[in-house]
DNA sequence: AAAATAGTTTGACGAACATCGAACCATCGG
DNA sequence: CCGATGGTTCGATGTTCGTCAAACTATTTT
């Protein structure tokens, strides 16, 4: 089972403590992920591109001209949520600006050698 | 770039020679598969547990029982086209008899470690 | 306080897709 | 030659999903 990691649950040691908000924006807890949740959040080309990019597990703001899609903000938006509900990043909320990072330690640890398979050519 | 495999091209050294119908059935060049189709082949829960079933690289009769998914044949065999269109699989057509096989050492070599990554757990 | 900024949510729309049943095709066994 | 068998294809149906525009929320700037 395992909760969702929410406001009472401590954070992962690669979240800086600078982003205050990530307990506003649940994110799966890493057991409870199923695989075939990761490969339809990453079957999708945009989303499969945001994670390719966000691999070495840095955080990158989630506006619109960072990552240059031919997509409306609320498409984008929805990708984000999409691939947050997948348990495959968090959200990092501070002020307007927000960030998103991946799960990297986690998602290694849960499966291993996915990530890295998605990052070939 | 790259034609389809077909009748005039030889067969991976893997492909039981007992099988001699696989040519009326094309399967992608692996140089022309790309990542995205492979991932949402998988993301299927039916198709990814077929490519789990068959990731050893054995033939696998098509049957309905042996496989014991809860859909009719006709949406079987829609997974077994959509995989083999994606690059995944080839069949191995002899008589009434159907096999499908994993195109296991050309996706490991386009794709390392991506196979692998969907044995976990 | 007002306006601008960064992002979310909602509702609608169309395309893609998983599924089924029925018709069809090819092969094997009497 | 005929029926059974193993599988494919076709058309229809319902659902999922990516997308957009518009409305909304929250934060920062002036």
């Amino acid at each position: 089972m395992a909760e969702e990691t929410a406001a009472t649950n401590e954070h992962p040691s690669d979240v800086d403590p600078e982003h205050w908000n990530v307990e506003n924006y649940p994110v799966p807890d890493m057991a409870d992920v199923q695989l075939i949740d990761v490969l339809r959040a990453v079957a999708d080309p945009i989303r499969l591109e945001i994670v390719r990019r966000i691999a070495d597990g840095k955080p990158q703001p989630k506006s619109r001209d960072t990552w240059g899609f031919d997509v409306q903000k609320s498409t984008l938006s929805h990708h984000f949520k999409t691939l947050r509900e997948a348990g495959l990043i968090r959200w990092l909320v501070n002020g307007r600006q927000h960030d998103i990072q991946l799960r990297r330690a986690e998602l290694d640890d849960r499966f291993p050698g996915l990530i890295d398979s998605l990052l070939a050519d």
